[in-house]
RNA sequence: CGCGGGGUGGAGCAGCCUGGUAGCUCGCGAGGCUCAUAACCUUGAGGUCGGCCGUUCAAAUCGGUCCCCCGCAACCA
């Protein structure tokens, strides 16, 4: 049986389109699902929506619609985005169908059975118009900090769920599993968390009265469930939890959470928590990326300056945008997203590194060879590529695989950059134009036979980064005859102003 | 003294754990080559490694102290 892996990004919260944040995440989780699938693991490669809630509930009511039509509509919007992006996902679940309701439901009864659910009021400050609870750090002077007007304590009975009981328990758990969050520093902000404070009982439920969108407690008509313990288990329902155990088994927990780090608290402790609760290992890895900045404040949507990551790829495409989201910045610290710094990308490492190798490669075996293929003698080769090309030939997939089980993006591309630099500097050093002048045929039959071997290794270990121009890399090479079409990456001139 | 991350040539980063010629990418200067998308290859200039004090034969790297920037400080997705 292969081995399996498990990949997930969010399930994003619906109350608006997708932006650049999800993209990002998105991708990320596409790479790693490619590049598992193509080494030969057994991959299910998860992504969603979040349906329920307060904001949802509000932003249908503005637009005069039930909250199931008003996600019915944006629904469609996240997954056209994702076709577009050629996301590969194998699963899009939704958090209010009825494989994920079942699924929540069992699992809130089983907590109630078992003990770890108890009925309890709870008391907190809230803005009536904006329909908010706030804590007291939040209300400074007793006031809401959105509409500034004053805030009431409400008290209301609500189910609790005892997180502290199993707060030594995660502690413990994270201390003795250095690679369970990452990235570093992320951990040990969640180490110090749980250090210094003592977990307080997590509400689970909403009163249905005041907010009636969401999952229904399975023994409480008075309340539905809490959109963030309904949320985190689309994990699970996703694999069939309860029922389906062979999928169960099968993918948990060797799997990868991938998110921002705004909500890695969520994942570190409710969730984990939640798991031990109904007798489940915590997942392999959580990994929190960072947030991009356009010009010198974070992406949001109150600040108007969100970067449409569709109109980005109709006017770069798909490649170039996977390319830069996961070359330009190390996954987990934050970045500058500009238009500049992804015209440099483009000309530098695609347009003046990848694609003139592949072209100028094709140009040579064209004039040189009719297009037709020599064959590789590898015992024949001279030394520059027997000690630069071949070794970094065969340590890039191992050195991928390293780099991409840690979410290094950055150092995997950087190997198969390596290849490519030291290809360019190959046809340099060995000048093959004056092979051509001399009639050293088989030394320029050789050279060709190699270089195409290069870049039938790059196109194999770029398919996960960059799926399109890894095919059209390959479509290019053919098998016994190369053919040449346009450059793959047309270098942009910056108009002058 | 809440906890954590960071301040390195024009820009963005690596190096610090395991002290000993400060490295990479981009940009800029010069040269080479012509198969190639003015691309490619070589090479040069440019740094008091945030400030100060200390340990040491020797500190970007260890210790102390101060300054500045950025996260986290829970039930809001």
């Amino acid at each position: 049986m292969n081995k399996s892996f498990y990949v997930t990004t969010p399930i994003y919260y619906v109350n608006g389109l997708p932006h650049i944040g999800h993209a990002y995440t998105t991708i990320a989780a596409d790479c790693l699902a490619r590049h598992k699938r193509q080494r030969g693991f057994d991959v299910y490669f998860l992504t969603g929506t979040d349906e329920h809630g307060q904001k949802i509930l509000k932003a249908a009511e503005e637009k005069g619609l039930t909250p199931l039509a008003f996600v019915d509509q944006i629904i469609p919007r996240f997954k056209e985005a994702w076709k577009k992006l050629e996301i590969s996902y194998d699963d899009f679940i939704r958090t209010t169908e009825p494989r994920h309701i079942q699924a929540v439901q069992y699992f809130l009864q089983k907590l109630l059975d078992q003990g770890d659910l108890y009925l309890g009021q709870y008391k907190g400050l809230y803005c009536v118009p904006c329909e908010v609870f706030w804590t007291e750090k939040q209300a400074v002077g007793g006031l809401c900090p959105d509409c500034h007007r004053s805030v009431e304590v409400i008290k209301e009975s609500n189910y609790f769920f005892q997180l502290s009981k199993y707060q030594d328990w995660l502690l413990k758990y994270i201390e003795e599993h250095p690679d369970f969050i990452a990235p570093e520093s992320r951990r040990n902000e969640v180490l110090s968390f749980l250090k210094e404070n003592k977990l307080e009982d997590l509400c689970i439920s909403r009163p249905q009265a005041r907010m009636s969108w969401g999952i229904p407690l399975p023994f409480s008509p008075d309340h539905v469930t809490y959109v963030w313990f309904d949320a985190l288990i689309n994990y699970l329902s996703a694999l069939g939890f309860p029922k389906d155990e062979e999928k169960l088994n099968k993918f948990w927990p060797s799997v990868v959470h991938l998110m921002a780090k705004d909500i890695l608290r969520q994942h570190t402790v409710f969730w984990p928590i939640m798991l031990k609760a109904v007798g489940l290992n915590p997942p392999n890895k959580i990994f929190a990326h960072g947030w991009w900045q356009v010009g010198e404040e974070k992406m949001s949507k109150s600040r108007g300056n969100v970067v449409n990551p569709l109109d980005l790829i109709d006017e770069f495409g798909i490649d170039v945008c996977r390319y830069f989201l996961l070359r330009e910045v190390p996954f987990g610290l934050d970045g500058v997203f500009s238009k500049d710094a992804l015209i440099k990308r483009f000309n530098g490492d695609l347009a003046n590194d990848l694609g003139n190798l592949v072209y100028r490669t094709l140009t040579m075996d064209e004039k040189y060879f009719d297009s037709k293929i020599p064959l590789l003698h590898e015992e024949s080769l001279d030394a520059f590529a027997r000690q630069e090309l071949l070794p970094k030939i065969k340590n890039i997939p191992c050195k991928i695989d390293e780099a991409l089980e840690r979410l290094d993006f950055i150092t995997a591309l950087e190997s198969i950059w390596g290849l490519i630099g030291a290809a360019n500097k190959y046809i340099e050093v060995t000048k093959p134009w004056n092979l051509k002048k001399e009639n050293k045929i088989k030394e320029l039959e050789n050279f060709i036979a190699i270089l195409i071997e290069v870049l039938r290794v790059i196109a194999r270990e770029l398919l996960p980064f960059m799926p399109q121009t890894a095919s059209k890399i390959t479509a290019q090479i053919g098998s016994e005859h190369v053919k040449k079409g346009d450059p793959l990456f047309p270098r942009i001139v910056e108009e002058k102003k």
